[in-house]
DNA sequence: AAAGTTGCGTCAATGGTGTTGACATAAGGG
DNA sequence: CCCTTATGTCAACACCATTGACGCAACTTT
């Protein structure tokens, strides 16, 4: 079977048992509202088949593996929040709404976002999104390797941060509950003689559950203000 | 089972069938090496078991799902890089040690990094680094809330890379391959018409596929340094 | 020292997962 | 209208986490 998928062009158009016909397409569509609906767990082959109204080897015609089905449902992902953004004005502002998109896009797809965050999905919609960023570093002023550089190093805090945030979304309720309430509890309770700091700070530590994503974003692209124009 | 897993007090010591006596020690320290040792694969109850010699089911009577295996492996993690810290000088490289630590030590294991970088481990070993990391912050002038915002921001920005990089890390080889080398090939056959700015930069697009982790953590802590004193 | 309790390691089973090779059928080209 | 073959289906494999029943052996009690 694996030399006979994912030819380049599709012809015959038979459709399955229960009446559908398959695209690539379609079965992106699919595993993004059954990621969405259904929580953590829904993504797998069999499940994706039973929505699809089809085997679930199925697929196997038109992803190689599920990696390769991952990476098709990002990169779809990527071109939804990208979709329209053409930033014309200040670069900064033009970083930060990239900044909100991608972060975005990913937390309204936990699940997945948690999966292909830290993935290189080398498709379309992610070429324009580096197209987009690497113009914006190069509008600051920067030159060809420091564009670059500093290009990796605010889409992977994004990322980073996205992943981080998507992962905690996507966690199971109970297991999601319990990290979040270790702030208000578990650490409530320490000593106060083995941990002076967190019983000074202990009133404002539930802080340390609510994402810390803007904080972040405005000191990195404070620190690129700083340094527009400068190598 | 469930309600009989996990008492305080462990009495009883029964050797396995193959004859080692297990411990919750034992069984973190197996974890962490078979995760080390093999590949991305490694850490499932069945091959612990196997590790360990004894059945996989014994496990469940030490942690009560893997999730809670997962978080003590984490935890041991932290303890073993933070070990001996005691910034007593400078603040900014008080947190950058700190950032190095931990990013270091979850790249020493990706694995394990890629699943529980996100984690709220609520043990021993995390109360103190924050409690180290929070202090760092105060040191640097700023207000209780303005340091717990500011040490989220900065715990999150080195463990959101750390998890980015570890994921990247711990991906199957072929895989690993195959999005590293996108910037040095998919990256570079792009038409130069559809996209410019990555035309232009083209050379330097091979700096893509190392990690940006050092030049964020700068960024970050100068942008941290210029707000020192203020709120 | 013998008896009783029970912690905990073992076994077997359940229901999930991705993936593949063999097969059959209908779509479309000639 | 037939032939080729793309593609959907089926069955099977090897793995996974988790659990309930069982019984041994190690401690506690007498």
């Amino acid at each position: 079977m694996a030399a006979g998928r994912v030819p380049v062009e599709r012809r015959r158009r038979r459709p399955t048992k229960a009446g559908t016909v398959l695209t690539e397409e379609l079965i992106v569509d699919c595993a993004l509202r059954l990621a969405g609906e259904h929580g953590a767990e829904a993504l797998s082959v069999r499940r994706l088949g039973a929505a699809l109204g089809c085997d679930p080897s199925a697929l196997y015609r038109y992803f190689h593996d599920t990696d390769d089905l991952l990476l098709a449902v990002a990169d779809r992902i990527i071109g939804e929040t990208m979709g329209g953004f053409a930033p014309e004005g200040d670069w900064l502002a033009g970083l930060r709404e990239m900044a909100h998109r991608v972060y975005g896009g990913y937390s309204r797809h936990p699940k997945i976002a948690a999966l292909a965050a830290y993935r290189v999905t080398r498709r379309p919609h992610e070429f324009r999104a580096v197209e987009i960023g690497i113009g914006l570093m190069r509008r600051g002023g920067f030159d060809k390797a420091t564009a670059v550089r500093h290009y990796a190093a605010f889409i992977d805090t994004v990322l980073g941060h996205a992943a981080l945030d998507a992962a905690h979304q996507a966690l199971a309720p109970e297991r999601r509950g319990a990290d979040t309430r270790a702030w208000a509890e578990a650490y409530q309770v320490l000593s106060e003689g083995e941990f002076p700091q967190l019983a000074e700070v202990r009133g404002e530590l539930p802080l340390m559950a609510v994402s810390s994503f803007e904080t972040a974003l405005e000191l990195f692209l404070s620190a690129l203000e700083v340094r527009a124009g400068q190598g």
